[in-house]
RNA sequence: GGUGCCAUCGCCAAGUGGUAAGGCCGUAGCCUGCAAAGCUACUAUCCCCAGUUCAAAUCUGGGUGGCACCUCCA
């Protein structure tokens, strides 16, 4: 397993800190609106890494935290008149529900801000005891990025003077303009925790250093976890703050190995509230299977920046239909566990750094020649074996082509629908038993316009809806 | 302004020194009553310039053009 390591910048086999096991924890979502493709990017990515670590034989820990305390969930509940607790809960539930649906599987350990709270305290005591936090007199307490030499070594940054001057107005009770709040003061009856510093809430970079600490970290290892994942844009400040907190509260430095996801852009502009072009996976689930989101989403390397077009879209959705169209020659038949030469480098292609480009070669190169094969030669036991074989370890890893192919093809269409092309389906093949060409294809036309495709088979004849 | 990333066929996209994967689209053909699906064949020398090397898309230097982060953000 090869793993690019955003922080050094190369790529470095993958060495876990304790023999056959991994530790991931990733930075999840600050539960205060819908999800969209960028969460399920990143929520995808990690997926398939933790799919790939499992493959290798790793026995994975993955810990993705959910942030239930934050200004922005204050404001909308607020905003809402609603109680706090109430959009957490809805919002969280949602992220479930279309994690789910992409195929994203639940992480082992999901920690809540608020259930960490007694994590957080501790880290910020040990800070204010080791002299690397101070409590200022309006009750707030700040990292002192002064006390930690390596501060700013994990995004590589340099301070700027110029830069520092801009952002002391700002706050004025901090020592140095770079210091960041772990906790902070509130006292305008929002609401509060209770903590040994005071009433106030929680910084944002504190939470992931404390349950990370709390769930995953090994007092014996010289890294908290193995690796720690998130969003490109987390490297600053978020991980480097996360870091210097882990470092300074403890004997060992906060990860192993770094990886940060691409972002996803709509048709070039990066998705924003102030563009107005967030695109929320809800929406695109309703035009689309969560299956194909999914093999869209990471059908190119988890580094590179997405640019979401929904033509790429739409011939993710063909290239997923292939795999769909095998496993429908196939129903029925037996699963077993063959080993094969394909398995074997599609594997091999994942474990470098998640290629899943080269995955998606091994894969099609494989549906081709499995059709061919089974064009001229159909009662190849052995291929098709083999073929089953195929197909089920790529949904173990890839998670594509869990469902039934033929519910598969019939995304969003109703029952009513369904059973009127079943019964012009039937006549149609009772005039081509007639030979009957016009009025066959008289029907086809009538059966084309539910918006399906037909294809004849020596199986018999079935509908794709397009 | 600082830091960093990227530039491969019409489109999407692998490939970090050894002579350009894969997909979409397109063309021709096989199959089919006709289609659809499937299969076969064909389609790029890698932004520009200079250099290192027996050998470079891959390394170095210089251009040009994109993008990201530096503020909450996956």
């Amino acid at each position: 397993m090869f793993i690019y390591d955003s922080v050094q910048k190369e790529k470095r086999k993958f060495i876990p800190l304790r023999e056959g096991k991994v530790s991931l924890y990733v930075c999840g979502p600050t539960v205060y609106d819908d999800a969209h493709l960028g969460h399920a990017k990143s929520a995808l990515v990690f997926d398939l890494l933790t799919r790939v670590l499992k493959a290798n034989g790793l026995d994975v820990t993955y810990a993705r935290n959910i942030t239930d305390i934050d200004d922005k969930i204050i404001k909308k509940a607020i905003a809402q008149n609603k109680d706090i607790k109430e959009i957490t809960d809805y919002y969280t539930d949602s992220f479930h529900k279309e994690m789910s649906a992409i195929g994203v599987s639940r992480p082992d350990i999901e920690p809540k801000a608020t259930e960490s709270l007694n994590a957080m305290f501790e880290m910020i005591q040990k800070l204010i005891d080791s002299g690397h936090a101070y409590a200022t007199k309006d009750g707030d307490v700040y990292f002192d990025t002064a006390s930690d030499s390596a501060y700013l070594t994990l995004s590589s940054r340099v301070q700027d003077d110029e830069d520092r001057q801009e952002r002391v107005a700002s706050s004025s009770m901090k020592k140095n303009p770079a210091d960041f709040a772990m906790w902070k003061s509130v006292k305008d009856g929002s609401l509060t925790y209770e903590s040994p510093f005071g009433l106030g809430r929680p910084g944002w970079h504190l939470e992931c250093s404390a349950m990370i600490e709390k769930h995953l970290a090994q007092a014996d290892t010289a890294f908290a976890v193995d690796i720690h994942g998130g969003g490109a844009d987390l490297l600053f400040p978020h991980h480097e703050n996360e870091a210097a907190q882990t470092r300074c509260s403890s004997k060992h430095e906060l990860a192993s190995y770094w990886m940060h996801n691409g972002f996803v852009n709509i048709n070039g502009e990066k998705m924003s509230k102030s563009l107005g072009n967030s695109f929320f996976l809800k929406d695109a689930l309703k035009e689309y299977d969560g299956e194909v989101l999914r093999f869209y989403l990471l059908s190119t390397h988890y580094r590179s920046n997405f640019n979401f077009k929904s033509e790429d879209l739409s011939i993710a959705k063909k290239r997923l239909d292939k795999i769909y169209r095998l496993k429908k020659r196939l129903f029925g038949l037996a699963q077993n566990s063959e080993a094969t030469e394909f398995k074997t480098k599609l594997l091999e292609a994942l474990s470098d750094d998640m290629n899943v480009s080269s995955a998606l070669a091994l894969i099609e190169e494989m549906l081709s020649s499995a059709n061919e094969i089974l064009d001229t030669a159909g009662k190849h036991k052995l291929l098709k074996r083999e073929t089953i074989s195929n197909l089920a370890y790529i949904e173990e890893i890839l998670g594509f082509g869990v469902k039934n192919p033929f519910e598969y093809f019939q995304f969003g269409m109703d029952q009513d629908t369904k059973d009127t092309i079943a019964t012009l389906m039937e006549k149609r093949s009772e005039a081509k038993r007639e030979k009957n060409f016009e009025e066959s294809d008289r029907l086809r036309d009538e059966i084309l316009a539910f918006g399906v495709t037909l294809m004849d088979t020596p199986a018999g004849t079935f509908w794709e809806k397009v």
